[in-house]
DNA sequence: TACTATATTCGAGTAACTCTAAGTCAAGCA
DNA sequence: TGCTTGACTTAGAGTTACTCGAATATAGTA
């Protein structure tokens, strides 16, 4: 079990995000400890990393909840649940040939500059 | 010459980011007509192009803007700039490989679901 | 028991857009 | 000439997704 720093930690996004996400109802299978204190298990976990994946593709909040509510209505939602993360699929498709080109963009302009410094000598 | 509209078709952003981009002083070379309508040329437009390729690194808006005086000071600040490009090219780098994660992620996880579809035949 | 560390909630603050409203201006046309 | 249309302008309000601060609660330690 793990609490809200740790996944943060394991996840690489910070606390804040995490509650965040809880409050909003991305984490169905969130517990509780006899403190309140928020604590994923293994499949919370997951489950979040999930939840990061899709809003890093661009996917609004709002629309991960969808999503998330559906996973919640268990195997009866899988055609729909299917078909979103195929959308996804191909926005994290078009977001790598985007960086592709960013980094491409980035090395030719560092490139030139490099060029401008070597002249000077 | 590119107006605004143009300009947001030709690199794929909308006219409000522009027209934000330009108020917060980010395209010093950016034209007028007369009628005081922005106008883009070759220079403003390219330029453009970089202030978006730092943004979708991480950058702040604030950071990029630190980045353009930088540019309108000439020569003398090459060396920051080169410094500035090189940092942005390893956050480039890193989304690259976040991005083949997202990917691979969701790939795997509609791999799951189709497995759950085709299994129910 | 006091102090410290870590957690909680709620609400305010921030970044980066995103949109609306009101106004300007040239062009087309009855 | 006057009217309408349409593309542009600005200032400012609204939205999304966090991000942070303050007040509170609990567990562990000196």
């Amino acid at each position: 079990m793990y609490t809200v720093k740790q996944a943060a930690q394991r996840l690489g996004m910070s606390e804040y995000t995490i509650r965040f996400y809880t409050d909003k109802g991305l984490i169905p299978s969130l517990k509780r400890d006899g403190n309140n204190r928020r604590l994923f298990d293994e499949e919370s976990l997951h489950y979040l990393a999930t939840v990061k994946c899709l809003r890093e593709c661009g996917m609004p909040v709002d629309s991960v909840k969808a999503y998330c509510d559906l996973c919640s209505q268990g195997d009866s939602t899988i055609q729909a649940r299917y078909d979103i993360l195929l959308k996804q699929t191909e926005a994290a498709r078009r977001q790598l040939e985007e960086a592709q080109a960013r980094l491409k963009h980035l090395n030719h302009k560092v490139e030139n500059l490099r060029r401008l410094l070597d002249g000077r000598g």
